[in-house]
RNA sequence: UGGGGCGUCGUCUAAUGGUAGGACACCUGGUUUUGGUCCAGGCAGUUGGGGUUCGAGUCCCUACGCCCCAGCCA
């Protein structure tokens, strides 16, 4: 795709534009993507990123990273730290420094302060089990809190003294005084602050109040000057309560805009299922290649670049939609088909026997690094009498379309020469051991002279020469395209979504692989280096996708 | 059964009231030293019913379907 090309026009860049027609904002645009530091990014996430930091791009305003650390039994530096490297890594930079909504903790006290003032909002006793009892139902209205009325004098006496720590956790709440009979449930009399004896991430224990998401986001919105605040659909309902809070502080006062989240099937989104997959550990942990999370992806060869098309491709709006992850893994073999490096890797060898090759000889011949970039070159691929293929590109007993080896066949090793399958060696449990071909001298390269024509092309590797590696092979997590439908989701979990290739062989110039690059193995797939267990002993390769195989289809 | 949203090919997404288009998936064929890529073509859609209009995916009415909300989570 072409990355110069502006991201795709939707609902939220016309009412952009809109307001630069009107001058609403100024012709500014301010963004900001507000993770929760409480688990690691997931590619819901960089739907979100994308739309952020691309529209402030493409309108050259700007994108704050801020924090939504209001939560101190949740959030943790870890999470912080790899959210900044995963928005990072997808080549997005952000306004000034990361922000956090605890460096607002005292403004928000402040402007709590004021709403007291106004009478507006009010200490509350009651405990959380009481507020439920009490809100209603959705069809049934609330009754209002027998605190409701305090005095402005005795509110502020009251909050002061949460604030300096004179109540326990759950003791006493701080709400805003609405209405408790509002159809939408969140007007009624929402809590703002409630009690927390906690140690915050970054805060220490200079609080032990912390406010709740909608007293606060809209605060920090405003303190950030932000235009337009993008959400997901679930916040919808909220909008009415951030308006109200910004119109009562009469403050600078963003517009909330909802689209709906990134939904993929065969997989699930949802950062607390994500966290009991680590927790529980089905998976290695949140970077585990299996994982939809940005780490995931990233050890499992995915590229920045794939990522973002893929968020273009999907576009933006409010409907709920299952996006097919084979859109996905299109947009990663769009990607890598243009850059990635080819190399020969046979992943489940079988070892064929040239018998007419001289015995010890060793010659280099050429190889293409990537027929669709000429500028990638070419290297020298070691051949010899020995050599090994994959397993699959043999049969005894084809079938019709079967165009690789087979006795009799004639087929070319790529770069190399044709070869004619003669003979099939097999141990006593009837296994084939090795294969035994002629090869013809005179198709050196891997073209005949005689313009005769072969209809299989196989990868290959010199026996001599060659490493041996390990390879993990990836498939979906869930078996079903919605995990979360029935049941538990643990129970759909497949159980082969790893399989393990210890013995894989590769071309010899792959021991100095580079662990950014992401090649492909010809014939076969994208792999990558696994970022954390692979070593110079023990050299280890992720599959990020297979190529498409339409032979494999064609067996369905 | 309160409130807030949303209904366009299998999936995702376009269409100032004026030929329903693109992508993914799928299927044909061609090219090919990757059964890859690329190229050409095909399949396939406006939730139903009324209305307004010369003309409706778009406007109106109505029915139906789906999603979200009863945390001191975000």
């Amino acid at each position: 795709m072409d990355l110069k090309k502006e991201a795709q026009e939707n609902f939220i860049t016309k009412i952009i534009n809109e307001d630069n027609n009107t001058g609403k904002w100024g012709k500014r645009v301010h963004t900001r993507f507000p993770p929760e530091p409480n688990g690691y990014l997931h590619i819901g996430h960089a739907k979100s990123i994308c739309l952020n930091f691309g529209i402030a791009k493409k309108y050259n305003g700007k994108c704050n990273l801020r924090f939504d650390d209001t939560n101190p039994l949740k959030e943790e530096v870890e999470y912080v730290e790899s959210i900044i490297d995963d928005v990072k890594w997808l080549g997005f930079k952000w306004d000034g420094k990361p922000l956090y909504a605890s460096d607002y903790f005292d403004k928000m006290f402040d402007y709590a302060v004021e709403l007291i003032k106004q009478g507006n909002a009010y200490v509350c006793d009651l405990s959380s089990d009481e507020v439920r009892n009490q809100r209603g139902t959705l069809t049934k209205p609330g009754i209002e809190s027998p605190f409701r009325n305090r005095s402005v004098s005795e509110n502020l006496e009251l909050f002061s003294r949460m604030r300096a720590g004179k109540f326990q956790d759950g003791e006493k709440t701080l709400r805003a005084k609405i209405d408790v009979q509002h159809s939408n449930l969140n007007m009624r009399d929402p809590v703002m602050y409630r009690i927390l004896h906690a140690e915050h991430h970054r805060t220490g224990n200079t609080w032990c109040i912390y406010p709740m998401y909608d007293w606060a986001h809209g605060l920090e919105d405003s303190i950030e000057n932000i235009t337009h605040s993008i959400c997901t659909l679930e916040f919808e309902d909220h909008r009415p309560l951030y308006d109200w809070y910004l119109n009562c502080l009469n403050a600078y006062h963003p517009q909330q805009i909802e689209f709906a989240r990134l939904n993929l099937n065969y997989t699930i989104m949802s950062k607390r299922k994500l966290k009991r997959l680590v927790d529980e550990g089905h998976v290695d942990d949140w970077s585990d290649p299996r994982m939809p999370t940005i780490s995931g992806l990233r050890r499992r060869g995915y590229t920045p670049e794939s990522i973002k098309n893929f968020s273009d491709a999907i576009g933006v709006t409010k409907r709920d939609a299952i996006v097919d992850v084979a859109k996905l893994e299109n947009s990663l073999r769009e990607d890598l088909n243009k850059k990635a490096p080819r190399v020969m890797g046979v992943l489940e060898p079988i070892k064929v026997i040239i018998t007419n090759y001289p015995d010890n000889e060793i010659e280099y011949l050429d190889a293409k690094n990537n027929p669709e970039d000429e500028s990638a070159g070419k290297r020298k691929l070691a051949f010899s009498k020995e050599i090994f293929i994959d397993k699959n590109d043999f049969m005894e007993d084809p079938p019709k379309k079967f165009f690789r080896l087979s006795p009799g066949k004639e087929v070319r090793l790529k770069f190399a020469y044709y070869i004619v399958c003669e003979n099939v060696i097999k141990d006593g449990n009837g296994e084939i051991t090795e294969i035994h071909c002629s090869y013809d001298p005179n198709t050196k390269g891997g073209m005949s002279e005689d313009g005769r024509k072969v209809r299989g092309t196989l990868h290959w590797v010199s026996a001599q020469e060659c490493i041996k590696a390990e390879v993990r092979l990836y498939d979906r997590l869930f078996m079903s395209d919605n995990p979360e439908n029935n049941g538990d989701f643990i129970d759909d979990l497949n159980p082969e979504s790893l399989s393990v290739i210890k013995k894989a062989k590769l071309e010899a110039s792959l021991s100095t692989a580079s662990t950014k690059t992401i090649y492909q193995f010809e014939r076969t797939g994208y792999f990558i280096i696994d970022s954390k267990d692979s070593s110079v002993d023990n050299l280890i390769f992720n599959r990020a996708v297979s190529l498409r195989d339409s032979w494999a289809r064609l067996n369905r």
